[in-house]
DNA sequence: TGTACATCAGTGAACGCGCGTTCACTGATGTAC
DNA sequence: TGTACATCAGTGAACGCGCGTTCACTGATGTAC
C-alpha cells in the first residue's frame, strides 16, 4: 500500500540506519537486502524503490554515517581518550565506520571508496585545527602530522584492540596507544 | 588419479600460498574455494581431501602467514620504513595480513580469530624486544608502549593510505605516521 | 469541501545465479608377497 | 626385484541453499475537478 512522502523520508533514513548498524557490525558481505529492510521494518521487495542495488546501499550508507558524525568533539585529547576506551572497542555496530569497515572499503566500488576517502580527508582536517587551536603543536605542519599519526594509532588500536581475544591484552593496546599519544603530545610542548 | 606424498604435501603448501594472497587481496568472502584451487593448479573437487571447510582453510591459511613472517626485521627503524612505504600499500596480496584481514577476522571463526591474535601477540613481543635492544627506550615498559603505540599506528596509517583515493593525500599518511613515529623515538631519547 | 481517479510505496512469490559441499569414478602410488 | 592388489589424491558433475533482483499485485495517498 501507497504510504505518504513524510512516511517515504522517514523510512528511508530507517533503512540507512538500520544498514549503518548492520554493516558495521558483521561487514558488508554477511549482510543481507532483506536483513537491512526487515531491521527498518520493512518488507525486501521494496528496496528497489529507495536504491539501485545493494552496492548503492553501501555507498549511501557511507554518506549517511560520514554527514551524521559531522558534530565532532573539538577536544582532541578527549576524543582520543573516547575513542581508545573499552566501550568504543566493544560498541562495532554503532562505533566508527572507519575502524569497523575501513579495510573492507577497499575493496568495494569506486563510489563507496570515494565517500569514505573524502570523510577520512574532512577528519583529518579536523582533527590537524583542533591540534593546532590546543597549543600543543608549535606549527600547522606539526599540528597536522600530530593529526594524522595519532588517527592512525587509534584507527589501528581499536582494530587490533577488537581483534585480541585476550581481554588484558586488547586493554593493553588500548591504553598504552592512549598514553604513547599523549606522551608524544607532552613530548612535543618541550621540545618547542 | 592419485600422487605421490610429497607431492600431497607440496600441493597443500600451494594451496596455502594461493589462499594466502587471494585473501589478502580480495578479502575472504569475494574469494571462492574453486578460485584458490584453481590458483594452485587443482580442482575444486579435491579440497575437502586438504581442508574441512573454507572456515578451516581461513584458520590454516592464516597460521601459514604468520608462521612464514617469523624472520622479521630487528631493526625497528627499517621495518616502520618499509611497512610504511607505497610499495608495501600497493602490495596488498604480498603484504601485511594484519592491515589487508585484521578488521574482517573480527567475524570470523573464534579460531581463525585466535591465530591472529596469538600472531599479534608475538609480533608485539618482537618489536618490543627490537624496540628494548635499540636503546630508544629507557625501561623495558617504555619499550612496550613504544612497540605497540608505532604499531598501532603503523596498521592504522596502512589501511588509511589504502583507502584514501588522492595519491597526495595517501603518500602524506604514509611519510607523516612515520615521521610522527621517529619524532616520538627522538623525543624519548631526549628525555631519558 | 467532497468525490473519482491516477499514482506509486510496499508486499511477497518467484527467478537465476553462484557458491560451498558431496559423491561416484579414475588411475597412479604404495604395499604385501 | 617383480607382480598383483589395495589405497586414495584428484576430477568434474551434481546438489541444495541463500542471496540479489524482478515483478504482478494491493490499497492508501495525492490530485484534478
Amino acid at each position: 500500500m501507497r504510504v505518504s512522502r513524510e512516511q517515504v523520508a522517514i523510512n528511508r533514513q530507517k533503512i540507512l540506519e538500520a544498514a549503518s548498524r548492520l554493516f558495521r557490525e558483521r561487514g558488508y558481505d554477511a549482510v543481507t537486502v532483506a536483513e537491512v529492510m526487515s531491521a527498518a521494518g520493512l518488507t525486501h521487495g521494496g528496496f528497489y524503490g529507495y536504491f539501485k542495488s545493494k552496492d548503492d546501499l553501501i555507498a549511501q550508507t557511507l554518506s549517511h554515517v560520514f554527514a551524521q558524525g559531522e558534530v565532532g568533539e573539538t577536544d582532541v585529547a578527549r576524543y582520543a581518550a573516547r575513542y581508545l576506551s573499552r566501550a568504543h572497542r566493544d560498541n562495532l555496530a554503532g562505533g566508527c565506520p572507519t575502524a569497523a569497515l575501513g579495510a573492507e572499503t577497499v575493496r568495494q566500488t569506486p563510489e563507496a571508496r570515494a565517500v569514505m576517502a573524502a570523510g577520512l580527508k574532512k577528519q583529518i582536517e579536523r582533527l590537524s585545527a583542533a591540534k593546532a587551536a590546543s597549543g600543543d603543536a608549535s606549527t600547522a605542519a606539526h599540528a597536522r602530522r600530530a593529526a594524522i599519526g595519532s588517527w592512525s594509532a587509534m584507527v589501528g588500536a581499536v582494530i587490533l584492540a577488537r581483534l585480541i581475544d585476550d581481554p588484558a591484552l586488547s586493554n593493553e593496546i588500548l591504553d598504552e596507544t592512549h598514553a604513547w599519544i599523549d606522551d608524544r603530545d607532552r613530548d612535543s610542548i618541550q621540545n618547542i
